[in-house]
DNA sequence: GATTTTTTTGGCAGCGCTGCCAATTTGTAG
DNA sequence: CTACAAATTGGCAGCGCTGCCAAAAAAATC
């Protein structure tokens, strides 16, 4: 479109072919190709006069060229909902340590936590013809589905277990995490709890541990007094503004924060107003972030396996592991603000 | 190598070609490929029947021969030193809003802040003939910069400006940054000043921030009275146990952190051992974090424009810009911590 | 020294798509 | 109805590499 004088002068791909390193070196390209995938028979001799040549020549595999030829392209695509929320670059390091271990390239597209621009990301991804995609959680739209399924490449989703996988599936239980984070508050005695959250229907592993929070405070006979859903993204500022307004409307003895984050944002509203931790008001977040064990009181919190999850999915895709349900668990922290 | 029974499993590939697409529609292939990409001119009638045949047979083109054909790969390359450091995160994410908008993939590899793995997964990256490749800083091995050089591929070096840009750089001044955080202490009225950072070897733009902020002190008349180098990554942890240390070493009025989070980890440090910000100890730290801003004293930091980084290199990239340095600049926030 | 076996090697047909060019169809003016 | 311009369309040669197969060279065996 524009610009094409400029575009000249940028554009002067040293297109050096592996059919000018065969020449080169005196030998056929299948030569240099072996030679350098490490991959049949070739004499000591012959190597070193092609490893000469490239290295003469300054010649860069095409990749583009070698998996079109080849089959299966030792690309990896991950389509996450968001780079704020901690959990998928976390999952993102482990898996990518993996991956470079083993040759593989990462790839990668934010789909905002929007389903509709997940399908149109997961198409663009396919048309790259991955090894695997990797997504979030099991909620998918129809048409994603139905194209991943017959991609015939591997599928991974992350962070999730409460659901039918697609074919491999690594993470933990998002209901458990919420059963367990009420079953803990209620063993400490609290009775009038709230909840602080982000936007829900977006993020549905929150919703996953929202819900089965409230299924088992209404079983305990002491459902949410109130909770109160922010817009915007899990954020510090969120957690603060949210715990104001759900105070300015119920009195509460705990809450339940969707985050980490937000529950450090409820924290330190705390802190600036003079509310006294736990004892006046106990706070509970997800995640285990390392911050939350180093404020004052540490925080009471679920300890996620975001690293281990991208590592294991990405073992498990570099070893061509059958279908499964991985479960990695998570720990609870008791901490000391609840 | 493992498992090829397995493999059958697993791989049907669902190989839909163009010119099974072209059969079906009854047209020739350079149509579909046409209609598809909306380029070149064709009649509705024969764009109907060409996307009725797509829809039919689940066709998804195959980009990696679609980039193989042409030229120029619609791929952007960043090769970051770490996904822990909150940094990258959101370069990535500010530059992959950008490149989503405009059909382009990203791509990533972690160096892990080693130089010598860097030039490896540059040149893996390079395989791929991206349409750029991105870094962090200037600081690279002689092999990477001529290898990149040789790419005739965009280069885009983040987040520092202090040095030459192969071709084109966005961020900002790291030396400016450590030399106003030391003007503002020293403003402020602190002379026993110390630092605590991460291992500044590998973290160059540290490094820089440090210097510079040793050599205004110098100038000033009032050197930096001691420092701690923590060897592990920049976390909250290290912050705490570095002030930790070097407060059993030294008597100090005001302490520079290399990143929000040892600045955090600093700050609570402090306040479990009852050290009164700021009036005991003054602490400063740099990138701005959002819960810096949300702790009962808003820590005293700078604000680095990390999303608009990506941002912009981004779109330097979309436009084919010339080669140039672009100035995004950062902001001190006085903040309440020093 | 002849023969068999093993190791190396080169040739070449694709992988699936795009870009070029020529051919065909359609539209328009004379 | 003819001539000419414009809009559509198809054919096909690559893009740079890998995989297969047969040929050549080297090593081992008798």
């Amino acid at each position: 479109m524009s610009g094409s004088k400029l575009t000249m002068e940028f554009k002067h791909q040293a297109t050096v072919t592996l059919a000018e390193v065969a020449e080169a070196a005196g030998v056929g390209e299948s030569t240099v190709s072996r030679v350098l995938r490490n991959h049949g028979s070739f004499s000591g001799k012959t190597r070193e006069r092609v490893m000469a040549a490239v290295e003469r020549l300054g010649y860069v595999p095409n990749r583009i060229a070698g998996t079109l030829a080849s089959t299966g392209s030792r690309l990896v695509a991950f389509v996450i909902p968001s780079l704020s929320n901690i959990v998928f670059p976390d999952v993102l390091r482990g898996a990518s340590a993996v991956l470079e271990e083993n040759r593989y390239q990462a790839v990668f597209s934010v789909t905002d936590y929007d389903p509709g621009k997940e399908e149109a990301l997961a198409a663009a991804m396919l048309a790259w013809r991955p090894a695997a995609v990797m997504l979030a959680g099991f909620e998918h739209t129809e048409g994603t589905a139905k194209m991943l399924r017959a991609s015939g490449c591997r599928v991974v989703e992350l962070l999730d277990l409460d659901g039918d996988a697609l074919d491999i599936a690594v993470g933990f239980s998002n209901r458990a995490a919420g059963r367990e984070s009420a079953a803990f508050l209620l063993r400490r005695g609290y009775r009038r709890i709230g909840y602080v959250g982000h936007d829900l229907n977006r993020d549905t592993r929150a919703g996953k541990r929202f819900s089965s929070f409230c299924e088992t405070l209404d079983a305990a006979g002491t459902p949410v007094v109130a909770h109160e859903i922010l817009a915007g993204p899990s954020s510090v500022d969120n957690g603060r503004l949210g715990l104001e307004r759900l105070l300015a409307r119920a009195t509460l003895d705990a809450v339940y924060f969707s985050n980490d984050d937000m529950a450090l944002g409820g924290y330190f509203h705390c802190l600036a107003q003079g509310i006294s931790i736990p004892s006046q008001l106990a706070i509970f977040g997800y995640n285990g972030l390392d911050i939350g064990r180093a404020i004052p009181q540490p925080l009471s919190t679920i300890r996620t396996p975001r690293v281990a999850t991208g590592e294991i999915a990405a073992q498990l895709i570099v070893a061509n592991a059958p279908p499964q349900a991985v479960d990695l668990g998570f720990e609870l922290i008791e901490g000391a603000t609840a």
